[in-house]
RNA sequence: GGAGAGGUGGCCGAGCGGUCGAAGGCACCCGCUUGCUAAGCGGUUUCUCGUCGAAAGAUGGGACGGGAGUUCGAAUCUCCCCCUCUCCGCCA
Protein backbone atom coordinates (compact mmCIF):
# COMPACT_ATOMS: atom_id res chain seq x y z
CA UNK A 1 0.00 0.00 0.00
CA UNK A 2 1.42 3.33 -0.70
CA UNK A 3 1.28 5.79 2.23
CA UNK A 4 -1.72 7.80 3.03
CA UNK A 5 0.22 10.95 3.91
CA UNK A 6 1.59 11.15 0.51
CA UNK A 7 -1.58 10.90 -1.20
CA UNK A 8 -3.01 13.51 0.63
CA UNK A 9 0.24 15.93 1.07
CA UNK A 10 1.92 14.89 -2.07
CA UNK A 11 -0.42 13.47 -4.36
CA UNK A 12 1.56 14.64 -7.55
CA UNK A 13 4.40 12.77 -7.01
CA UNK A 14 1.87 9.41 -7.19
CA UNK A 15 0.49 10.81 -10.00
CA UNK A 16 3.74 11.35 -11.60
CA UNK A 17 4.14 7.76 -10.60
CA UNK A 18 1.46 6.00 -11.92
CA UNK A 19 2.08 7.87 -15.49
CA UNK A 20 5.63 6.25 -15.24
CA UNK A 21 4.04 2.96 -15.40
CA UNK A 22 1.28 4.11 -17.53
CA UNK A 23 -1.16 3.41 -15.24
CA UNK A 24 -4.66 4.50 -15.95
CA UNK A 25 -5.78 4.79 -12.27
CA UNK A 26 -8.11 7.63 -11.97
CA UNK A 27 -6.00 8.99 -8.69
CA UNK A 28 -8.90 12.16 -8.87
CA UNK A 29 -11.21 10.52 -7.64
CA UNK A 30 -9.53 8.27 -4.77
CA UNK A 31 -8.45 11.48 -3.60
CA UNK A 32 -12.25 12.78 -3.26
CA UNK A 33 -13.10 9.08 -1.78
CA UNK A 34 -10.46 9.72 0.92
CA UNK A 35 -11.50 13.32 1.84
CA UNK A 36 -15.13 12.00 1.94
CA UNK A 37 -13.83 9.10 4.42
CA UNK A 38 -11.97 11.55 6.61
CA UNK A 39 -15.65 14.04 6.58
CA UNK A 40 -17.23 11.36 7.57
CA UNK A 41 -15.02 9.80 10.36
CA UNK A 42 -14.83 13.51 11.83
CA UNK A 43 -18.97 13.26 12.43
CA UNK A 44 -18.73 9.79 13.54
CA UNK A 45 -15.90 11.13 15.94
CA UNK A 46 -18.05 14.07 17.33
CA UNK A 47 -21.00 11.81 17.92
CA UNK A 48 -18.89 9.90 19.93
CA UNK A 49 -17.46 12.25 22.01
CA UNK A 50 -20.73 13.57 23.05
CA UNK A 51 -22.32 10.41 23.77
CA UNK A 52 -19.24 9.08 25.89
CA UNK A 53 -19.45 12.12 27.97
CA UNK A 54 -23.15 11.38 28.54
CA UNK A 55 -22.70 8.11 29.60
CA UNK A 56 -19.73 9.97 32.24
CA UNK A 57 -22.39 11.54 33.42
CA UNK A 58 -25.07 9.18 33.93
CA UNK A 59 -22.39 7.02 35.40
CA UNK A 60 -21.90 9.69 37.76
CA UNK A 61 -25.64 10.63 39.15
CA UNK A 62 -25.97 6.93 39.51
CA UNK A 63 -23.30 6.65 42.04
CA UNK A 64 -25.11 9.26 44.04
CA UNK A 65 -28.21 6.72 43.60
CA UNK A 66 -30.20 8.92 41.19
CA UNK A 67 -31.86 7.85 37.80
CA UNK A 68 -31.19 10.45 35.26
CA UNK A 69 -34.03 8.93 32.81
CA UNK A 70 -33.95 12.19 30.67
CA UNK A 71 -30.14 11.96 30.20
CA UNK A 72 -30.71 8.29 29.09
CA UNK A 73 -33.30 8.82 26.57
CA UNK A 74 -30.79 11.19 25.13
CA UNK A 75 -27.96 8.55 25.07
CA UNK A 76 -30.33 6.46 23.63
CA UNK A 77 -31.10 8.54 20.46
CA UNK A 78 -27.41 9.57 20.25
CA UNK A 79 -26.24 5.99 19.89
CA UNK A 80 -29.16 5.25 17.22
CA UNK A 81 -27.86 8.21 15.41
CA UNK A 82 -24.50 7.20 15.62
CA UNK A 83 -24.88 3.46 14.41
CA UNK A 84 -27.02 5.04 11.00
CA UNK A 85 -23.71 7.09 10.22
CA UNK A 86 -21.22 4.39 11.33
CA UNK A 87 -22.81 2.00 8.60
CA UNK A 88 -22.53 4.33 6.15
CA UNK A 89 -18.95 5.29 6.83
CA UNK A 90 -17.88 1.60 6.61
CA UNK A 91 -19.11 1.44 3.82
CA UNK A 92 -17.39 4.66 2.43
CA UNK A 93 -14.34 3.00 4.13
CA UNK A 94 -14.43 -0.29 2.55
CA UNK A 95 -14.66 1.80 -1.32
CA UNK A 96 -11.91 3.79 -0.26
CA UNK A 97 -10.03 0.69 1.20
CA UNK A 98 -10.68 -0.94 -2.57
CA UNK A 99 -9.65 1.82 -4.33
CA UNK A 100 -6.56 2.21 -2.39
CA UNK A 101 -5.18 -1.53 -3.11
CA UNK A 102 -4.93 -0.65 -6.43
CA UNK A 103 -2.34 2.01 -6.75
CA UNK A 104 1.44 0.64 -7.48
CA UNK A 105 4.06 1.48 -5.52
CA UNK A 106 6.43 4.72 -6.01
CA UNK A 107 9.05 3.69 -8.41
CA UNK A 108 12.42 4.49 -6.83
CA UNK A 109 14.28 7.14 -8.95
CA UNK A 110 17.35 4.89 -10.92
CA UNK A 111 14.53 2.92 -12.43
CA UNK A 112 14.27 3.84 -16.03
CA UNK A 113 11.08 5.20 -17.59
CA UNK A 114 9.69 2.84 -20.51
CA UNK A 115 7.16 0.54 -21.35
CA UNK A 116 8.91 -2.72 -22.40
CA UNK A 117 12.40 -4.63 -21.94
CA UNK A 118 13.60 -2.52 -24.63
CA UNK A 119 14.06 0.12 -21.88
CA UNK A 120 15.15 -1.89 -19.52
CA UNK A 121 19.09 -0.74 -18.33
CA UNK A 122 22.05 -3.06 -19.03
CA UNK A 123 23.50 -2.92 -15.17
CA UNK A 124 26.84 -5.88 -15.38
CA UNK A 125 27.96 -8.76 -17.12
CA UNK A 126 28.11 -9.92 -20.82
CA UNK A 127 27.57 -7.13 -22.89
CA UNK A 128 26.74 -9.78 -26.05
CA UNK A 129 25.49 -13.65 -26.23
CA UNK A 130 28.77 -16.14 -26.22
CA UNK A 131 29.17 -17.90 -29.33
CA UNK A 132 29.24 -21.80 -28.97
CA UNK A 133 31.68 -23.37 -31.05
CA UNK A 134 29.59 -26.21 -31.90
CA UNK A 135 25.85 -26.51 -32.54
CA UNK A 136 24.20 -26.69 -29.12
CA UNK A 137 20.71 -28.37 -29.11
CA UNK A 138 17.54 -26.52 -27.25
CA UNK A 139 17.22 -28.33 -23.96
CA UNK A 140 13.92 -30.12 -25.22
CA UNK A 141 15.97 -32.11 -27.59
CA UNK A 142 19.25 -32.64 -25.69
CA UNK A 143 16.98 -33.46 -22.64
CA UNK A 144 14.51 -36.21 -24.77
CA UNK A 145 17.92 -37.54 -25.83
CA UNK A 146 19.12 -38.61 -22.66
CA UNK A 147 16.17 -39.62 -21.06
CA UNK A 148 16.36 -36.85 -18.39
CA UNK A 149 12.91 -34.65 -18.90
CA UNK A 150 9.54 -36.73 -19.85
CA UNK A 151 7.34 -33.87 -20.98
CA UNK A 152 4.91 -35.97 -23.17
CA UNK A 153 4.44 -37.87 -19.93
CA UNK A 154 3.97 -34.77 -17.79
CA UNK A 155 1.07 -33.47 -20.00
CA UNK A 156 -0.28 -36.99 -19.80
CA UNK A 157 -0.30 -36.42 -16.39
CA UNK A 158 -1.05 -32.97 -15.41
CA UNK A 159 -1.23 -31.11 -18.74
CA UNK A 160 1.07 -28.79 -20.93
CA UNK A 161 3.36 -26.88 -19.13
CA UNK A 162 4.16 -29.38 -16.57
CA UNK A 163 7.51 -30.49 -16.16
CA UNK A 164 8.20 -34.18 -15.16
CA UNK A 165 12.44 -34.85 -13.91
CA UNK A 166 13.24 -37.94 -15.04
CA UNK A 167 16.87 -39.89 -13.63
CA UNK A 168 19.66 -37.91 -13.68
CA UNK A 169 16.87 -34.73 -14.65
CA UNK A 170 15.12 -35.43 -11.23
CA UNK A 171 18.72 -35.55 -9.51
CA UNK A 172 20.03 -32.62 -10.95
CA UNK A 173 16.85 -31.05 -10.35
CA UNK A 174 17.32 -31.89 -6.68
CA UNK A 175 20.97 -31.04 -6.68
CA UNK A 176 20.29 -27.26 -7.79
CA UNK A 177 17.98 -27.08 -5.06
CA UNK A 178 20.33 -27.86 -2.41
CA UNK A 179 22.86 -26.41 -3.45
CA UNK A 180 21.01 -23.24 -4.01
CA UNK A 181 20.02 -23.48 -0.06
CA UNK A 182 23.67 -24.64 0.95
CA UNK A 183 25.56 -21.46 -0.84
CA UNK A 184 22.67 -19.37 1.19
CA UNK A 185 22.58 -20.47 4.41
CA UNK A 186 26.57 -21.31 4.75
CA UNK A 187 27.95 -18.30 3.13
CA UNK A 188 25.20 -15.80 2.84
CA UNK A 189 23.57 -16.03 6.68
CA UNK A 190 19.70 -16.63 5.58
CA UNK A 191 17.76 -19.11 8.05
CA UNK A 192 16.53 -21.92 5.89
CA UNK A 193 12.84 -22.10 6.05
CA UNK A 194 10.62 -24.96 4.67
CA UNK A 195 6.98 -22.90 4.82
CA UNK A 196 3.27 -24.46 3.63
CA UNK A 197 2.51 -23.62 -0.12
CA UNK A 198 -1.09 -22.80 0.98
CA UNK A 199 -1.69 -19.30 1.87
CA UNK A 200 -4.60 -17.54 2.69
CA UNK A 201 -6.22 -14.60 1.06
CA UNK A 202 -5.10 -12.17 3.40
CA UNK A 203 -1.35 -13.27 3.05
CA UNK A 204 -1.65 -12.92 -0.94
CA UNK A 205 -3.06 -8.88 -0.15
CA UNK A 206 -0.09 -8.36 2.32
CA UNK A 207 2.36 -9.25 -0.73
CA UNK A 208 0.34 -7.67 -3.44
CA UNK A 209 -0.31 -10.02 -5.61
CA UNK A 210 -4.04 -9.58 -4.56
CA UNK A 211 -5.94 -7.71 -5.83
CA UNK A 212 -4.50 -7.54 -9.18
CA UNK A 213 -3.00 -11.15 -9.87
CA UNK A 214 -5.94 -12.93 -9.47
CA UNK A 215 -5.98 -15.16 -12.48
CA UNK A 216 -2.80 -15.95 -11.99
CA UNK A 217 -2.68 -18.04 -8.97
CA UNK A 218 -4.54 -21.76 -8.38
CA UNK A 219 -7.13 -20.96 -5.93
CA UNK A 220 -8.79 -24.54 -3.83
CA UNK A 221 -12.70 -24.85 -4.37
CA UNK A 222 -13.67 -25.81 -0.87
CA UNK A 223 -11.08 -23.59 1.20
CA UNK A 224 -9.88 -19.78 0.94
CA UNK A 225 -6.31 -20.89 -0.20
CA UNK A 226 -4.25 -19.95 -2.94
CA UNK A 227 -1.25 -22.15 -4.01
CA UNK A 228 1.58 -20.40 -3.65
CA UNK A 229 3.18 -18.31 -6.62
CA UNK A 230 6.52 -17.87 -4.93
CA UNK A 231 7.82 -18.54 -1.32
CA UNK A 232 7.79 -14.80 -1.17
CA UNK A 233 4.61 -15.07 -0.36
CA UNK A 234 4.78 -17.02 2.93
CA UNK A 235 8.02 -15.88 3.95
CA UNK A 236 7.21 -12.03 4.26
CA UNK A 237 4.03 -12.71 5.46
CA UNK A 238 5.44 -14.74 8.75
CA UNK A 239 5.95 -11.44 10.43
CA UNK A 240 2.56 -9.95 9.33
CA UNK A 241 1.11 -8.03 12.12
CA UNK A 242 4.33 -8.18 14.27
CA UNK A 243 6.38 -5.68 15.69
CA UNK A 244 10.14 -6.53 15.34
CA UNK A 245 12.81 -5.04 17.23
CA UNK A 246 15.33 -3.16 15.46
CA UNK A 247 18.32 -5.62 16.86
CA UNK A 248 16.59 -8.67 14.97
CA UNK A 249 16.95 -6.81 11.52
CA UNK A 250 17.89 -7.18 8.96
CA UNK A 251 16.07 -10.84 9.16
CA UNK A 252 17.10 -13.42 6.36
CA UNK A 253 15.30 -16.16 5.22
CA UNK A 254 15.65 -18.47 2.22
CA UNK A 255 13.64 -21.38 1.65
CA UNK A 256 12.50 -23.56 -1.29
CA UNK A 257 9.18 -23.59 -2.02
CA UNK A 258 7.36 -25.36 -5.40
CA UNK A 259 5.71 -22.34 -6.89
CA UNK A 260 2.39 -22.44 -8.81
CA UNK A 261 1.40 -20.24 -11.64
CA UNK A 262 -1.45 -20.07 -14.31
CA UNK A 263 0.13 -18.23 -16.82
CA UNK A 264 -3.17 -17.18 -18.19
CA UNK A 265 -2.77 -15.00 -21.29
CA UNK A 266 0.87 -16.50 -22.16
CA UNK A 267 -0.22 -18.85 -24.53
CA UNK A 268 1.06 -18.96 -27.46
CA UNK A 269 4.73 -17.34 -26.28
CA UNK A 270 7.34 -19.80 -25.23
CA UNK A 271 5.67 -23.22 -26.13
CA UNK A 272 8.55 -25.30 -26.20
CA UNK A 273 10.36 -26.62 -23.07
CA UNK A 274 10.33 -25.96 -19.83
CA UNK A 275 10.76 -21.73 -19.58
CA UNK A 276 7.24 -21.13 -19.04
CA UNK A 277 5.37 -23.25 -17.01
CA UNK A 278 2.84 -24.12 -14.48
CA UNK A 279 4.68 -25.68 -11.53
CA UNK A 280 8.51 -25.28 -10.79
CA UNK A 281 10.64 -25.21 -8.22
CA UNK A 282 12.29 -21.95 -6.93
CA UNK A 283 14.59 -20.88 -3.48
CA UNK A 284 13.32 -17.59 -2.23
CA UNK A 285 15.55 -15.16 -0.66
CA UNK A 286 13.58 -12.86 1.83
CA UNK A 287 14.85 -9.98 3.70
CA UNK A 288 13.32 -7.41 6.30
CA UNK A 289 15.54 -4.04 6.95
CA UNK A 290 15.45 -1.16 8.53
CA UNK A 291 14.52 1.80 5.95
CA UNK A 292 18.33 3.35 6.60
CA UNK A 293 19.94 -0.17 5.64
CA UNK A 294 17.40 -1.41 3.08
CA UNK A 295 19.05 -0.37 0.13
CA UNK A 296 22.19 -1.63 1.10
CA UNK A 297 20.84 -4.89 1.93
CA UNK A 298 19.10 -4.94 -1.45
CA UNK A 299 22.07 -4.63 -3.11
CA UNK A 300 24.01 -7.54 -1.02
CA UNK A 301 20.68 -9.57 -1.82
CA UNK A 302 21.45 -8.94 -5.36
CA UNK A 303 25.11 -10.12 -4.96
CA UNK A 304 23.99 -13.30 -3.05
CA UNK A 305 21.59 -13.99 -6.31
CA UNK A 306 24.41 -13.25 -8.66
CA UNK A 307 26.99 -15.55 -6.68
CA UNK A 308 24.95 -18.65 -7.60
CA UNK A 309 24.79 -17.94 -11.06
CA UNK A 310 28.59 -16.89 -10.77
CA UNK A 311 29.06 -20.14 -8.88
CA UNK A 312 27.67 -22.11 -11.21
CA UNK A 313 29.80 -20.27 -14.42
CA UNK A 314 26.91 -19.57 -16.58
CA UNK A 315 27.13 -16.58 -18.93
CA UNK A 316 24.98 -13.77 -17.18
CA UNK A 317 23.47 -10.26 -17.46
CA UNK A 318 22.37 -7.95 -14.76
CA UNK A 319 19.16 -5.97 -15.97
CA UNK A 320 17.55 -2.97 -14.22
CA UNK A 321 13.96 -3.76 -15.14
CA UNK A 322 11.91 -0.27 -16.08
CA UNK A 323 8.69 1.16 -15.44
CA UNK A 324 6.80 -1.18 -17.24
CA UNK A 325 8.30 -4.34 -16.46
CA UNK A 326 8.16 -4.39 -12.67
CA UNK A 327 5.50 -5.92 -10.63
CA UNK A 328 2.62 -3.75 -9.04
CA UNK A 329 4.63 -3.20 -5.39
CA UNK A 330 7.84 -3.25 -6.48
CA UNK A 331 10.09 0.26 -6.22
CA UNK A 332 13.32 -1.38 -7.99
CA UNK A 333 13.71 -4.74 -9.57
CA UNK A 334 16.69 -6.12 -10.90
CA UNK A 335 16.61 -9.31 -13.13
CA UNK A 336 19.43 -11.63 -13.90
CA UNK A 337 19.82 -13.60 -17.13
CA UNK A 338 21.51 -16.53 -18.26
CA UNK A 339 22.33 -17.47 -21.78
CA UNK A 340 20.85 -20.53 -23.12
CA UNK A 341 22.53 -21.04 -26.21
CA UNK A 342 20.34 -23.99 -27.31
CA UNK A 343 17.26 -21.54 -27.58
CA UNK A 344 19.69 -18.65 -27.98
CA UNK A 345 17.40 -16.32 -25.84
CA UNK A 346 18.76 -14.70 -22.42
CA UNK A 347 16.53 -16.06 -19.98
CA UNK A 348 15.23 -14.71 -16.20
CA UNK A 349 16.48 -16.78 -13.56
CA UNK A 350 16.09 -14.27 -10.62
CA UNK A 351 14.16 -11.26 -10.05
CA UNK A 352 15.16 -9.06 -7.56
CA UNK A 353 12.67 -6.47 -5.83
CA UNK A 354 12.73 -3.87 -3.21
CA UNK A 355 9.22 -2.67 -1.95
CA UNK A 356 10.71 -0.38 0.32
CA UNK A 357 7.15 -0.32 2.93
CA UNK A 358 4.96 -1.12 0.12
CA UNK A 359 3.83 -4.29 1.46
CA UNK A 360 4.78 -3.92 5.59
CA UNK A 361 2.12 -1.24 5.26
CA UNK A 362 0.38 -3.56 3.73
CA UNK A 363 0.76 -6.89 6.10
CA UNK A 364 1.58 -4.41 8.83
CA UNK A 365 4.81 -5.46 9.90
CA UNK A 366 6.55 -3.14 11.70
CA UNK A 367 9.70 -2.35 13.74
CA UNK A 368 10.53 -0.66 17.26
CA UNK A 369 13.49 1.66 17.55
CA UNK A 370 14.47 2.00 20.96
CA UNK A 371 12.79 5.24 22.15
CA UNK A 372 12.03 6.27 18.60
CA UNK A 373 8.40 4.71 18.15
CA UNK A 374 7.57 2.16 15.46
CA UNK A 375 7.72 2.23 11.81
CA UNK A 376 7.45 -0.08 8.70
CA UNK A 377 10.44 -2.60 7.81
CA UNK A 378 11.78 -2.73 4.85
CA UNK A 379 11.21 -5.45 2.73
CA UNK A 380 12.72 -7.56 -0.61
CA UNK A 381 13.24 -10.51 -1.99
CA UNK A 382 14.49 -12.43 -4.53
CA UNK A 383 14.82 -15.57 -6.57
CA UNK A 384 18.18 -17.32 -5.16
CA UNK A 385 17.54 -19.22 -8.09
CA UNK A 386 14.31 -20.43 -9.85
CA UNK A 387 15.88 -24.05 -11.33
CA UNK A 388 13.75 -24.71 -14.58
CA UNK A 389 15.68 -22.09 -16.46
CA UNK A 390 18.74 -23.01 -14.66
CA UNK A 391 18.41 -26.16 -15.63
CA UNK A 392 18.26 -25.18 -19.08
CA UNK A 393 21.10 -23.01 -19.17
CA UNK A 394 22.98 -25.47 -17.66
CA UNK A 395 22.11 -28.48 -19.94
CA UNK A 396 22.68 -26.01 -22.65
CA UNK A 397 25.90 -24.23 -21.58
CA UNK A 398 27.44 -27.38 -20.23
CA UNK A 399 26.71 -29.80 -23.10
CA UNK A 400 29.25 -30.98 -25.00
CA UNK A 401 29.82 -32.16 -28.21
CA UNK A 402 29.19 -35.62 -28.37
CA UNK A 403 26.42 -35.05 -26.72
CA UNK A 404 26.81 -35.09 -23.30
CA UNK A 405 25.83 -32.59 -20.44
CA UNK A 406 29.13 -32.00 -18.28
CA UNK A 407 28.03 -31.53 -14.53
CA UNK A 408 29.08 -28.26 -13.13
CA UNK A 409 31.87 -28.27 -10.40
CA UNK A 410 30.33 -27.03 -7.53
CA UNK A 411 27.31 -29.84 -8.01
CA UNK A 412 29.16 -32.63 -8.25
CA UNK A 413 29.04 -33.50 -5.19
CA UNK A 414 25.53 -33.01 -5.03
CA UNK A 415 25.20 -35.69 -8.25
CA UNK A 416 27.71 -37.81 -7.61
CA UNK A 417 29.13 -38.21 -11.74
CA UNK A 418 30.78 -35.46 -13.67
CA UNK A 419 28.44 -36.02 -16.49
CA UNK A 420 25.39 -36.79 -17.94
CA UNK A 421 25.18 -39.12 -20.94
CA UNK A 422 27.45 -42.35 -22.33
C1' G B 1 -14.34 -35.74 13.66
C1' G B 2 -15.73 -35.68 19.41
C1' A B 3 -14.76 -33.47 24.49
C1' G B 4 -12.49 -29.77 27.45
C1' A B 5 -9.35 -25.26 28.31
C1' G B 6 -7.89 -20.76 26.44
C1' G B 7 -7.00 -16.29 23.12
C1' U B 8 -5.59 -9.27 27.00
C1' G B 9 0.16 -4.35 25.78
C1' G B 10 7.06 -5.80 22.58
C1' C B 11 6.74 -10.59 25.79
C1' C B 12 4.48 -13.22 30.27
C1' G B 13 0.18 -12.49 33.06
C1' A B 14 -4.17 -10.18 36.46
C1' G B 15 -8.76 -8.12 35.53
C1' C B 16 -16.88 -7.46 40.45
C1' G B 17 -20.86 -3.82 33.31
C1' G B 18 -18.90 2.60 34.60
C1' U B 19 -13.23 5.69 38.09
C1' C B 20 -9.54 -0.06 33.05
C1' G B 21 -5.69 1.51 28.16
C1' A B 22 -5.91 -2.06 31.58
C1' A B 23 -2.49 -4.56 38.22
C1' G B 24 2.11 -7.20 38.52
C1' G B 25 6.42 -9.08 36.17
C1' C B 26 9.95 -9.16 32.08
C1' A B 27 12.01 -6.24 28.40
C1' C B 28 13.12 -1.29 26.79
C1' C B 29 14.58 3.79 27.43
C1' C B 30 16.26 7.87 30.96
C1' G B 31 18.64 9.16 35.43
C1' C B 32 21.25 7.85 40.05
C1' U B 33 24.35 4.54 42.47
C1' U B 34 27.88 0.92 43.03
C1' G B 35 34.44 -1.48 42.68
C1' C B 36 33.48 -5.33 39.74
C1' U B 37 31.86 -10.74 33.84
C1' A B 38 26.78 -7.14 36.41
C1' A B 39 23.57 -5.71 40.33
C1' G B 40 20.62 -2.08 43.17
C1' C B 41 17.30 2.34 43.46
C1' G B 42 13.99 5.93 41.10
C1' G B 43 11.36 7.32 36.79
C1' U B 44 9.48 6.69 31.68
C1' U B 45 7.30 3.58 27.83
C1' U B 46 0.68 0.20 24.39
C1' C B 47 -0.78 0.76 19.43
C1' U B 48 -3.78 3.31 15.99
C1' C B 49 -6.77 7.03 13.45
C1' G B 50 -8.80 12.14 13.17
C1' U B 51 -8.64 17.59 14.27
C1' C B 52 -5.54 22.10 15.38
C1' G B 53 -0.11 23.20 14.90
C1' A B 54 5.90 24.66 11.07
C1' A B 55 7.21 21.84 15.33
C1' A B 56 7.08 20.69 20.39
C1' G B 57 2.47 19.61 21.68
C1' A B 58 -2.79 20.01 22.61
C1' U B 59 -7.43 17.63 21.88
C1' G B 60 -10.87 13.76 20.45
C1' G B 61 -12.23 8.65 18.37
C1' G B 62 -10.89 3.52 18.31
C1' A B 63 -8.40 -1.17 19.67
C1' C B 64 -8.33 -6.62 25.13
C1' G B 65 -8.67 -13.04 18.49
C1' G B 66 -12.72 -11.42 14.47
C1' G B 67 -17.89 -10.13 13.73
C1' A B 68 -22.93 -9.26 15.45
C1' G B 69 -26.06 -8.29 19.73
C1' U B 70 -27.87 -6.58 24.82
C1' U B 71 -27.00 -1.70 27.42
C1' C B 72 -27.02 5.26 28.41
C1' G B 73 -22.21 2.56 28.92
C1' A B 74 -18.83 -4.01 27.37
C1' A B 75 -12.01 -6.66 28.19
C1' U B 76 -16.13 -8.01 31.53
C1' C B 77 -23.01 -10.48 29.53
C1' U B 78 -25.26 -13.26 24.82
C1' C B 79 -24.68 -15.41 19.86
C1' C B 80 -21.72 -16.75 15.47
C1' C B 81 -16.89 -17.47 13.38
C1' C B 82 -11.47 -18.09 13.56
C1' C B 83 -7.12 -19.72 16.00
C1' U B 84 -4.06 -22.21 19.91
C1' C B 85 -3.45 -26.02 23.66
C1' U B 86 -4.88 -30.85 26.15
C1' C B 87 -7.47 -35.57 25.82
C1' C B 88 -10.13 -39.28 22.62
C1' G B 89 -10.93 -41.19 17.73
C1' C B 90 -9.17 -41.50 12.62
C1' C B 91 -5.36 -41.17 9.03
C1' A B 92 -0.26 -40.24 6.26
Amino acid sequence: MIDLKLLRDDPERIRAALKKRNSDIDLDRIIEMEKQRRAGMTEVQELKSKRNALSEEIAKLKRQGEEPEKLMEQARLLSEQIKKKEEKQRETEQNFGDAVQWLPNVPHESVPVGAGPEANRFIRGLTKAPEADFEVLPHWDICEALDILDLKRASKISGSRFILYKGMGALLERALINFFLDLHTTKHGYTEIFPPVLNPTECLYGTGQLPKLESDMYRCRDDAFYLTPTAEVPLTNMHREEILLEKQLPVRYVAYTPCFRREAGSYGKEVRGITRVHQFNKVELVKYATPENGYTEFEKMLKDAEAAVKALRLPYRIMLLCTGDMTFASAITYDIEVYAPGMKEWLEVSSISCYEQYQSRRANIRYRRPGKGVDFVYTMNGSGLATPRTFIAIVENYQTEDGRIKIPDVLRQYVGVDSIGK
